[in-house]
Parts: C-alpha cells; sequence; structure tokens
DNA sequence: AATCTCACG
DNA sequence: ACGTACGTGAGATTA
C-alpha cells in the first residue's frame, strides 16, 4: 500500500509562482489553486497511490525557530494573492476528502517527517511531494520524495528513491542534514559553517560522511589547511545547525495511514466551489455532477492494470508478445520500471520485483521484430544502448508526431498531447498506444507523414548514436587556452577600473552603463527594457570616443570564452574524454535540430581567437576528422522556390554569388567588383532570406536608411521572381494560417492575424524565412539519414559525430577518410533534387578546425 | 525567474 | 505611427 502526502505549502508556492495569473469570475484570484490541483492530478495518476493527503504550516513560530526569528521576520510575507487563495484551496481539498494535517507549533518538514516514520512502521510506502529539497534526508527504502519543479509553466517531476539520491549526491540520504549543517541554509535560517559553501561542504560529506566522523579525525582530513580552520571555528555553529536542519520524526501527530485512504471521494460540495471558481476544466476533467455523483466519460475508460511481479507472470507476457502486432512501450526511472500496452492490458514491470526475468522481458519486448511505439524514441534509444538492447522495431513515436503538427509548442508532455488528441485521461503506455493511429492519421491528412517516416522517425536512430558517440576533445588543451586567457582579463579588468575611476562588476550590463552613460558622459544609444544597452553593436558605434570601449569589447571577448567555452566545456567532458551533446528534435520552430548540455552548435568560428577552441575538438587517436558543409544551401533553396531565373542563372554560372549579386545590384563588371561591395551584397542576401528591413540592413552594414532601401529596391528589382515570391508567400500564409516547406513540415503563423502592427510584421517575416530555413533543414535530415545508412551498407567504422545546421562532421580510421569524405559529399548532394546545383565541400583533418 | 549579452548557422 | 532581420542555448547579474 502507498500513500503520497503533499507539502502543501511548498507546493502552492511553486504552484502560484508557476502558473499566470488567473481569476474566479467573481476576480479572487486562482492561480496557485489550480496549479495545486494540476500537479496534485498529475502525481497521483503518475503514482497511482491508495492514500493521500496533504500538510500545511501553521503561522506560528516553531520552538526550535525561535531564537532565529529575528532573521525569520526578514523573509518575505506570503503575497496577498496568495493568502487570499489557502483557505479556498482548504476548502476544495475538503470537498474532495482529502485530509489536511496541521500542527501548531511545528513545521510542514516534522508532520511529513512524521507521517513518514508512522508509515514505515505500519509497513505502508511513503511518497513525499515536496517543491524543497529539505525532506530529501528523509528517503528510506520505503519513503521516496517526489521533487515538483515548475519550468515555464510546465510542471517536471523527479523522484528520489534511495538510489536516485546516491547517484546524485554521492552520498546517503540521512547524510544531507550534515551538509546542510555544514553549509547552511539561508531560506531556512540555518548557519552552517562561515566560509564553508555548497562545493567543499559536498567535498567533505562524500569523503567523511558524518559531521562528528569530521570533527573526531579533523587533525587528519586531507584537506586544505584554510577549510580546515574554519571547520575549527565554527565547530558550535555546525552543532546548533545540525540540530536545526533535523527534521523530527516524532512529533504528537494523530495519524494513521488508513486514515487516508481516497479514491476519489468528492463530496457534494466539490461541484459548486469549482463552479463558483470557474474551474470547469477539472470538472468536466473529472466528471464531476450537481447532485456529485461522478459521471462516468466512456472515452476515459481505462484498461486492466496488471503489475507483474513473479517470474511466471513475467514469462506468460514473453510468451503472450509473440503473436502481437503493436505495443506501446512507456520507460520510467530510467529502464529500471516500464510499461507496455498491448491495447488490451497495461503491464508493469519493474527491476526490483522481478530480479532476472526484467531482463528477459526487456529483451523480447524491444527484439528488433516486436513493432513499438514510444515517446521521445530518441532518448529512450540511447537507453536501450547502454544496455546493449537492440534499437530496432521502432515505428511511431508520439512526441516526435506531435511536434511536427505542432512545430510551436512549447513542449510535448504525454499527458498534455493525450488530452489535446485523444481527448482522453490515459498516462503512460495506454496513452501512447491511443495516440499513435490518431497522430499518424493526423500525420497523413496533412501530407506529412512522408517527412515523418522518411526523415524524422529515422533521425531517431542516428541522432542516438551521434549523442552516445560524442565527439573527443583535447582536455589538456583546452585546458591551457583557459589559463592564457587569465592574464589579459585581469589586465584588462585594470584598466578599465582605471578609466573609470574606481572599481565596478563590468559584467554587471547595468553598472557599466553608469559607468559609460552617467559617468564617461559617452553618447547612449538604444534601450533596453531596464536601461541603456551596452551590447556590441551600441559600443561598436562608440569606438574612438574613449579607450575604454575597446577594452571592453576585448573584455567581453575573452570572458566569454573563458566562461562559456573552456570552463564551461571542461565541465562536460566525460570519462571516455569526449563531450556528448544532446540532440533535441522537437524545440525548434522551424525544423532544425538544436543542441544542449553542452551546445556544440555554437562553438566560436568567426574571430581568430574564438576559432582556436576549434583546434581542441579533435579525433580520437588513430582517428580522422571528415567535415562536410553545404555551400549556401539557403540561398540556393530560395533561388529553388521562388523560381527566380536571374537567381538561377547566378548559381548555374558557378561564379561566386554575393559577388554575382554585387554586380547585379550595383551595375558593375564581375571584375569591378570590390570587397565592400561584395560585403554588402552580401549582407543583403542575408536579409533577404530574414525578412528584411531598410532601417535593419542600414544598421547591419552602417549606411543611412534611405541609401539601403535603394539597395534593397535595385536587388528586388533584379531578382523580381524573388519580389513576387515574397508577395505571393505572405499572401498564402494569411489564406491558409500556415506556411510550409517543400516537404510539407508546417509552421502556423496566428501572427498574421494580430492587430499589432509588430507582431504582423513579425509574422511576415518569418512567413518569408521559414520554408528556407524549414526546407534546408528538412534537406540535412535526409542526408543524415542516408549518411549513416551508407555508412552502415560499406562496412565503415566510421560514424557521424556533430550536426550543425549545414554541417556534418564524422570520425573514421585514418584509412577510411577518403572514402568518407566522397559518401559525405555525395549522399549530401544528392539529398534533393533542386533547379539550382546543391553543392557540398568536404574536408579531412585531424582536428574540426583543419577539416572545417 | 527574468534580463542582458553573445556564441553559432 | 509603429520599431526595426530568421533560428537557437548558456552564463552572469539582478530582482
Amino acid at each position: 500500500m502507498k500513500l503520497m502526502i503533499l507539502d502543501g505549502n511548498s507546493i502552492v508556492n511553486r504552484a502560484y509562482y508557476g502558473v499566470r495569473p488567473l481569476n474566479a469570475p467573481d476576480g479572487t484570484p486562482t492561480n496557485a489553486i489550480y496549479g495545486f490541483l494540476a500537479i496534485l492530478q498529475r502525481l497521483l495518476e503518475e503514482q497511482q497511490p491508495q492514500a493521500v493527503c496533504v500538510s500545511f504550516d501553521l503561522k506560528a513560530p516553531t520552538f526550535r525557530h525561535q531564537q532565529y526569528e529575528a532573521y525569520k521576520a526578514q523573509r518575505k510575507g506570503m503575497p496577498e494573492e496568495l493568502a487570499a487563495q489557502m483557505p479556498v484551496l482548504k476548502e476544495v481539498l475538503d470537498a474532495m476528502g482529502i485530509r489536511r494535517y496541521e500542527l501548531e507549533g511545528y513545521e510542514a518538514d516534522d508532520i511529513l517527517g512524521t507521517a513518514a516514520a508512522i508509515c514505515e512502521k505500519s509497513g505502508w510506502d511513503c511518497v513525499i511531494v515536496t517543491g524543497d529539497k529539505d525532506s530529501l534526508q528523509l528517503i528510506t527504502d520505503t519513503t521516496s520524495v517526489c521533487n515538483v519543479k515548475t519550468r515555464m509553466g510546465q510542471t517536471e517531476t523527479v523522484l528520489y528513491t534511495p538510489v536516485r539520491f546516491q547517484e546524485e549526491y554521492g552520498f546517503a540520504p540521512p547524510l544531507m542534514v550534515d551538509l546542510k549543517a555544514l553549509m547552511g541554509d539561508n531560506s531556512d535560517n540555518i548557519p552552517g559553517v562561515p566560509g564553508v559553501g555548497e562545493k567543499t561542504a559536498m567535498d567533505l560529506v562524500q569523503r567523511y560522511g558524518e559531521i562528528k566522523n569530521i570533527y573526531a579525525n579533523l587533525d587528519s582530513l586531507e584537506i586544505k589547511e584554510g577549510v580546515r580552520k574554519k571547520l575549527a571555528q565554527g565547530r558550535e555553529s555546525a552543532e546548533m545547525s545540525y540540530w536545526l536542519a533535523t527534521i523530527i520524526r516524532d512529533v504528537p501527530l494523530d495519524f494513521k495511514p488508513e486514515d487516508n485512504l481516497w479514491d476519489k471521494n468528492y463530496t457534494e460540495a466539490l461541484y459548486g466551489i469549482f463552479k463558483r471558481l470557474g474551474f470547469n476544466k477539472f470538472i468536466e476533467k473529472w466528471g464531476l455532477t450537481e447532485s456529485g455523483e461522478t459521471a462516468m466519460n466512456d472515452e476515459q475508460s481505462h484498461l486492466p492494470r496488471r503489475e507483474l511481479s513473479s517470474m511466471e507472470e513475467i514469462d506468460a507476457l514473453i510468451a503472450a508478445l509473440s503473436g502481437v502486432k503493436q505495443l506501446a512501450v512507456y520507460p520510467l526511472e530510467g529502464l529500471d520500471h516500464i510499461e507496455v500496452c498491448d491495447g488490451k492490458t497495461v503491464y508493469d514491470a519493474a527491476w526490483n520485483r522481478c530480479g532476472e526475468g526484467y531482463d528477459r522481458l526487456l529483451s523480447t519486448v524491444f527484439s528488433p521484430e516486436i513493432k513499438k511505439t514510444g515517446h521521445n524514441v530518441k532518448d529512450l534509444m540511447g537507453l536501450l544502448m547502454k544496455e546493449g538492447l537492440s534499437t530496432e522495431g521502432f515505428v511511431f513515436d508520439t512526441a516526435l508526431a506531435a511536434y511536427l503538427l505542432e512545430a510551436t509548442e512549447s513542449d510535448y508532455a504525454l499527458e498534455r498531447i493525450s488530452v489535446r488528441y485523444t481527448g482522453a485521461e490515459a498516462a503512460g503506455a495506454e496513452a501512447v498506444f491511443r495516440l499513435a493511429p490518431v497522430l499518424d492519421a493526423k500525420l497523413r491528412e496533412l501530407g506529412m507523414d512522408e517527412l515523418y517516416y522518411q526523415a524524422e522517425l529515422p533521425l531517431c536512430a542516428v541522432l542516438a548514436e551521434m549523442e552516445a558517440a560524442g565527439f573527443f576533445v583535447d582536455r589538456k588543451a583546452l585546458y591551457d587556452f583557459g589559463e592564457s586567457l587569465n592574464d589579459g582579463i585581469a589586465q584588462l579588468q585594470q584598466s578599465i577600473w582605471n578609466h573609470a575611476g574606481h572599481e565596478f562588476n563590468i559584467n554587471s550590463p547595468k553598472q557599466l552603463g553608469t559607468v559609460l552613460f552617467d559617468e564617461l558622459l559617452l553618447p547612449y544609444g538604444k534601450k533596453t527594457k531596464t536601461g541603456w544597452s551596452t551590447n556590441a553593436d551600441v559600443l561598436e558605434k562608440l569606438q574612438g570616443k574613449h579607450p575604454i570601449v575597446d577594452e571592453v569589447l576585448e573584455y567581453r571577448m575573452l570572458t566569454k570564452l573563458k566562461s562559456t567555452y573552456a570552463d564551461g566545456l571542461l565541465k562536460v567532458i566525460s570519462e571516455d574524454g569526449r563531450i556528448h551533446t544532446n540532440f533535441q528534435m522537437t524545440v525548434t520552430a522551424t525544423g532544425r535540430l538544436s543542441s544542449t548540455e553542452p551546445n556544440l552548435q555554437n562553438i566560436p568560428v568567426r574571430k581568430k581567437l574564438g576559432a582556436q577552441i576549434r583546434n581542441m575538438f579533435v579525433a580520437a587517436p588513430g582517428m580522422m576528422l571528415v567535415d562536410a558543409d553545404y555551400s549556401q544551401i539557403e540561398l540556393r533553396l530560395l533561388a529553388h522556390i521562388s523560381g527566380d531565373e536571374t537567381m538561377k542563372e547566378a548559381f548555374l554560372s558557378g561564379e561566386d554569388f554575393h559577388t554575382v549579386t554585387a554586380s547585379n545590384v550595383f551595375g558593375v563588371p564581375l571584375s569591378e567588383v570590390t570587397p565592400i561591395l561584395r560585403s554588402r551584397a552580401k549582407a543583403v542576401n542575408f536579409g533577404i532570406v530574414y525578412g528584411i528591413s531598410a532601417f535593419s540592413l542600414a544598421q547591419d552594414i552602417g549606411v543611412y536608411p534611405n541609401e539601403a532601401k535603394a539597395y534593397i529596391d535595385a536587388y528586388l528589382e533584379k531578382y523580381h521572381g524573388v519580389r513576387d515570391y515574397m508577395k505571393q508567400i505572405v499572401e498564402t500564409a494569411k489564406a491558409q494560417g500556415y506556411v510550409a516547406t517543400i516537404y510539407g513540415r508546417r509552421r502556423y503563423l496566428p501572427e498574421l492575424k494580430s492587430s499589432n502592427f509588430n507582431m504582423r510584421s513579425f509574422g511576415e517575416r518569418v512567413a518569408l524565412n521559414m520554408p528556407v530555413q524549414g526546407t534546408a533543414a528538412d534537406i540535412i535530415k535526409l542526408a543524415m539519414v542516408n549518411v549513416h545508412r551508407r555508412l552502415k551498407a560499406d562496412g565503415l567504422k566510421a560514424r557521424l559525430i556533430l550536426q550543425v545546421h549545414d554541417e556534418l562532421i564524422v570520425e573514421c580510421p585514418g584509412e577510411e577518410a577518403e572514402q568518407v569524405r566522397q559518401i559525405l559529399t555525395q549522399e549530401m548532394e544528392n539529398a534533393a533534387q533542386l533547379s539550382v546545383p546543391l553543392l557540398a565541400d568536404a574536408h579531412i583533418g585531424h582536428s574540426w578546425a583543419e577539416a572545417h
């Protein structure tokens, strides 16, 4: 049996700050209540507990913390808007039939701790749901802590079991108290040891465990002398902090787990309360009626669920799977726990329940013959590869399908798309199973099935392998590079301070703005929401007016390289000496990939110093890199899509396109195009792809707007097919509400209907840009799938390791390099048939810098 | 958590 | 009369 207990104050706080302001028809704020219920509902689905309750803090001071009331008084009180919602939330919980626990003189944590302890004694499992990290010390084999975060309006949950905790923190959960006693906690007024922060405290606890142990052996610990001194001096504070940080587990609480049994036993009052609050969505979802009976909605009927707990049951399922056509799979806790749905039953199996039978089940479910649907298949494949399981046999990905259907959504959480496309409340594998046919039909209806099945879905395996492969990095060289920046940074800082006449934080735009514009009286340019902009565009216009300007620009460049690239990348080199980025398939509005943790798609290249970073991205010993990039793919696509004859001829001629454009636009022979003319033409070319305005072009190339306007006019005069296309695509977009790539990828443009001029203009620029940028994204995705297939088919050891929008990088044994170079060029150039040549350049080298 | 800045295609 | 280019992700500061 499982009881779920919510830390009421903590969850309601998350909800309040995480949900946009909402009001009941009568004006009372409701966002915190709404958010609370959304989180509660989600967790009920995820955890399926038999019993539920909520604990709340009362305002009265706790006796342990009385001596810190002075501090506590500083803590911001609850905002009025939130305070007003508290009594209503309690009313809602009562009407839902969920018990509340509040005990004067004790904090919510103490109630949680006591309840968890009682559960343990009574043989119940307990899940504590909270937004704070404080309760992590309560984790045991039967008590887990579910940490709730709200990020950008979306709820994320992390379930901490002893194993998960150990993985993340490197010590056992009870030592959390010792950690806090050392590092302190501002929000709880726990002082800790002065001078000891998170880093030091983590290190100490990981290596030596309990505080007791640390102090008992203080003289013999292998630590810096400074730390030893601070520990010795802060001993008393540490001991008091330990006491303060310990959650009490035996408060006088009248609590029995079975008192909290709950099975949607709503009272009659709930309907009325929800009506009053305007929560029609919940009324509908939960099937509430005026009389208090819950209406059963056929759509929501859940499939029978079987928790597999014996080898016999597992073997029975394995036998049953042989005849099954399709399965939906939904992994939980990595791959330690999985839901499998065959359309009739949801099977729930876990490693800790089924032992080695579980491994047999996994290798059966994930055998290539079994056709599977998943949600975020690429990530699942990553897990499978780690376990040595096959990644073949995936025929559908619900998240990826939902992304193609609505590329501008902020996320594709299963619960959300499930409600959206099937109107049902199913979760997990059942939801995946039900969604697949619906989404598949939609893709076909919108003509995106080919894009989906030929490019997106096969790309999952390609990307999973690329992520696993990673990019080898010369750690020592990267470290040395970072160190080599220190002197320059220190000198510039000093010199900038000298010019200012005082020290200040140069990284603070606010302080820098004060120095430049208020104290040194330099002319200010653009403004931002909060003050005068100090960005590079503004500073470049101030060059020559004061020596500090160049120094700030230089300082910014060096600190960027140091913090983001040198230090940042060193932090994410894995034990295999390689950096493994994550490729996100469902983020961009145009169909591009994105790269995170770390982002390997924005490694410096444009400036000399920064480009040195690419010397440290190297092939592993004995290997080589082959780097291939498309030449002007977006402009070629503009020529192809618009059908402009002059532009097509320019590409067919094989001359440098920017030079031809300069010749066309400025009316000079090819041989008389100067570098300046060429660079202006280049700016116009890019501007056109972005949906240009004369003003911005002028800013970019440093001429007057009317001059820029003359360039654009001349350009569109010469390339009049482009002008016609620009007009036509915006009209089409307005008429049908979306634009599309030549492969059918869509982006809806509600902005075009906006009454706001800026929004509308933005929509028009996007209408121009998306088909071009998006088609380029489609083409390189096709190329990646083909390259991957070809490398395998030809029996090469070569493997793709990186994509940067129009560039692919392969790592291979030296002897394969030339063959790989040809394969890359061929597959990239032949990925699409356009009315202009599609060209790719490929080079071989030991480092990224050398191969690019 | 929002803002600013800057790295890339 | 408006406000000023498309698409991303990350680090530092500030509130």
